[in-house]
DNA sequence: GGACTGAGCTT
DNA sequence: AAGCTC
DNA sequence: GTCC
């Protein structure tokens, strides 16, 4: 990797974690059994389904209250006269569910918790449609691969929006880190005569550095004095509270307008100084915190500008509304607040020109091309950021570009000089005692990973309902063939809904947001309208959706087969069992489906967790087991337990394969192992870590009063870690899944690699210390519990 | 048009 | 190599 | 699905 490039990655970096945006705070390593869960739930009627909020919730720790045999799935026939199978118990037993579903249900008021349950809201949330779709029955449509067609507006869109005017950060790319900055062509300079202040108002900050050289590009001027600003630039990581001791500093300031760094740059994108006045524009523009008071003179440039005009140039990723084009309808946009920008006869340079294809050497890799592509043009920059943002809080630290892109120097990373950067951690969000374990102190700090843990992260989120709709659609795409992606990325715009301080009330500026493109932008235009999501009740009336969804819960059963299966007819776990081929651990997967499903109380985790210790101990003392996974992370409950085993003094799994064989013969000889699902190759070469398997707590180990011990299978995953890897296989034991992938994202993007065993590339090579490991990323460390992205 | 984390284990 | 899992 |  050229150190040039290492360079603009690394600024890319700095300006993610100025963008406060981001995805987090929601599923993760759980991700995926949550996932499990809300498939398996699809109230048929909303008098069941009500009685399934209840359900569920006791399910979660008492299956067996209301377990009803996974081989006798309950069934309906909907309006076609077609059966319907269906998950949910169809026998809701209130014996006395109220002691229990008290303790869960004040859990789920305390606050945060409430987004670990989710699961529980999807359902509720679905069912009315499910309600509806039965009723209406829609023959058919079911086409899992089906697509929706693009309204012509959209198809209009993106064409208008694909031209762009040469972006000067190419320019600015490409001068590395030269100080001189080009201006674009007079016409072009949106900020002319605007002079901005920024907060703080040094470009210490690689980020920073990069919005201002951008900002004076465009032909703003940058003040030193706050008295003389017309527009003061406040990090995104700030809040009013933060910043008013400099404000005050200016008598004048609180009739300045206030913006965060995204104003610019959302400026730049528009080719326009719009207002941020707006009120959603304020959510995304504005600084968290600030008085409703007067703050926003308007300090916009009269429409005098080419902007306005000619250069009604839209970026190509997000277009922005435009006052005077209404987008006219189509079919299913209706609305009349949906306006978006078009003007066809704008023909604009080829965005090949941005790039600066000409000059690249045709010789780049592939990943060299990406970079640097990304780096010669704005959008590609804040593309970047949307990408990385994955895990804003990941890069609060870095600082010279310089410094990380030589790759062995990130003592830059130590020094973090840029407080700003910091997340405040001051201002957390306190949960109510409920399950006030010292544990747990902080699980809910996994807000953190929010903006400034402002209004929304609660579930009094504004788009909450939205949320959950898309959520159950997410839902309904994972359960197709070709949706993995496309359930990705409704995660990730869910992720960005969760944080807008505001209702996102219109597809044009939903279209603004991150991860939000103009499928999204429209299916959130449509809930908000309609309350319903039309292409999520017909996928809920698919006869097929539901026995998918059964299949699919089962261990070890994915895409492929329960495809196969639904094909050659069965519908139920019963036909499964009968007549399909099934591998042994499908069968364990079938025998315990309703086990297997149920989440795992911390306080049983823990006793699972000693059972094994115990045992581990008397075979070898020196051995060492962590319980990661969820319950690393401070979670109440998880979906499975999973253990490090490792050892002082060990360099390779193969060190500790023999120990392993011995505990696990005699934890299955004592009972608590019941079944091995993918055990290490015994004596194999290499790479030989890992043995899955279920277990099922003595009832002499039970948390909880005798009378209500019940043996419920667990899957227990164990993991050999030599002593040398114990890093790196925290990190990815730990989780959560986003996190992950945003720290492997970036390490690749740092010509690095990072995997469960170790961090490498460059020179590089650390697996034993989990906080090097960051320290190398140049991310700033996170405990555990803050890693729920 | 391609990426989207990176591997281990089973069949 | 495909499929499933984390 | 979104972004490059
Ligand atoms: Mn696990």
């Amino acid at each position: 990797m050229d150190p040039s490039l290492a360079d603009k990655i690394a600024f890319f970096k700095r300006i993610e974690a100025t963008q406060n945006g981001d995805e987090n705070d929601d599923l993760g390593a759980e991700e995926q059994e949550k996932r499990l869960k809300s498939q398996s739930f699809h109230p048929i009627t909303s008098r069941i389904a009500s009685l399934i909020n209840v359900a569920s919730l006791n399910r979660q720790y008492y299956p067996d209250v209301l377990r009803r045999t996974a081989s006798d799935p309950n069934t309906v026939t909907n309006g076609n006269g077609e059966t319907i199978l269906f998950s949910t118990p169809n026998e809701i037993h209130y014996t006395e569910p109220s002691r229990l579903t008290t303790n869960l249900v004040s859990e789920g008021n305390g606050g945060e918790y409430i987004l670990t349950t989710t699961p529980n809201d999807n359902r509720e949330s679905s069912m009315g449609f499910l309600q509806d779709a039965m009723d209406s029955v829609i023959p058919e449509t079911t086409n899992p691969l089906r697509r929706t067609t693009h309204p012509p507006s959209s198809l209009f869109r993106s064409a208008t929006t694909s031209q762009a005017v040469p972006s000067p950060s190419a320019i600015l790319a490409k001068r590395k880190r030269s100080k001189p900055v080009k201006k674009v062509p007079e016409p072009q300079q949106i900020f002319k005569d605007l002079r901005f202040y920024y907060i703080p108002n040094d470009d210490v900050n690689p980020a920073r550095r990069l919005r201002i050289a951008k900002a004076l590009e465009y032909g703003a001027t940058w003040t030193q004095n706050l008295a003389d600003a017309t527009l003061i630039v406040v990090d995104e990581n700030l809040t009013y509270s933060d910043i008013k001791p400099i404000l005050d500093s200016d008598p004048m300031s609180s009739q300045k307008t206030l913006v965060n760094a995204r104003y610019p740059l959302e400026c730049v994108t528009r080719r326009e100084v719009f207002s941020p006045k707006l009120s959603i524009e304020q959510g995304l523009f504005g600084v968290p915190g600030i008085p409703q008071k007067s703050k926003e003179p308007d300090v916009t440039h009269p429409a005098s500008h080419d902007s306005n005009l000619s250069l009604q140039v839209k970026s190509r990723r997000k277009d922005l509304p435009a006052p005077d084009t209404p987008r006219s309808t189509d079919t299913s946009q209706r609305s009349e607040d949906i306006v978006r920008s078009s003007h066809p006869e704008e023909v604009d340079p080829p965005m090949e020109t941005l790039g600066g294809d000409p000059k690249k050497p045709p010789s780049q890799s592939a990943s060299q091309q990406r970079t640097s592509q990304a780096t010669t043009h704005d959008d590609a920059l804040s593309q970047c950021i949307g990408e990385i943002r994955v895990n804003p809080a990941l890069y609060n630290e870095l600082e010279d570009d310089a410094s990380v892109a030589s790759g062995d120097d990130y003592e830059d990373v130590s020094d973090v000089g840029n407080t700003e950067d910091e997340q405040p951690r001051k201002k957390k969000v306190s949960r109510k005692g409920f399950r006030s374990d010292q544990k747990n102190p902080g699980w809910q700090e996994k807000f953190k990973c929010m903006k400034g843990g402002t209004v929304n992260s609660k579930k009094e989120n504004p788009n909450a309902k939205t949320m959950e709709l898309l959520e159950a659609w997410k839902a309904e795409r994972e359960l197709q063939s070709d949706g993995k992606w496309r359930a990705h990325s409704l995660r990730k715009a869910i992720a960005t809904l969760r944080q807008q301080p505001t209702k996102v009330t219109t597809a044009a500026k939903a279209r603004l947001l991150p991860n939000i493109g103009d499928d999204i932008a429209d299916k959130i235009h449509e809930i908000v309208q309609t309350g319903t999501l039309r292409h999520l009740e017909e996928a809920l009336s698919n006869p097929d959706r539901e026995v998918l969804s059964v299949f699919l819960n089962i261990y070890d059963v994915g895409q492929s087969r329960a495809y196969q299966w639904i094909a050659k007819g069965f519908r139920t776990l019963d036909d499964l069992k009968a007549k399909a081929e099934l591998s042994a651990n499908q069968r364990v997967g079938i025998e315990h489906y309703d086990d297997l499903l149920t989440r795992i109380p911390r306080a049983e985790v823990e006793a699972l967790g000693s059972c094994v210790k115990k045992t581990a101990k008397i075979i070898d003392p020196k051995v060492e087991l962590i319980i990661g996974g969820s319950y690393r992370r401070g979670a109440d409950d998880s979906g499975d337990i999973d253990m490090i085993i490792t050892k002082p003094g060990t360099s390779t799994t193969q060190d500790l394969v023999p120990f392993l064989n011995r505990l696990v013969d005699t934890l299955t000889g004592e009972g608590f192992l019941t079944v091995a699902l993918a055990a290490h190759r015994d004596g194999s070469s290499i790479g030989s870590s890992k043995w899955h398997g279920c277990c099922v707590l003595p009832d002499s180990a039970f948390p909880g009063a005798k009378e209500d011990y019940r043996p419920v299978w667990r899957r227990i995953d164990l993991l050999l870690v030599p002593e040398t890897e114990m890093g790196a296989a925290l990190i990815y034991f730990t989780g959560n899944d986003l996190f992950n992938r945003s720290l492997r994202l970036l390490a690749r993007k740092k010509g690095l690699r990072l995997n469960q065993r170790v961090l490498s590339g460059l020179g590089v090579s650390e697996g034993r210390d989990e906080r090097k490991i960051f320290e190398l990323l140049g991310v700033h460390w996170r405990e555990p519990h803050e890693r729920w992205c």
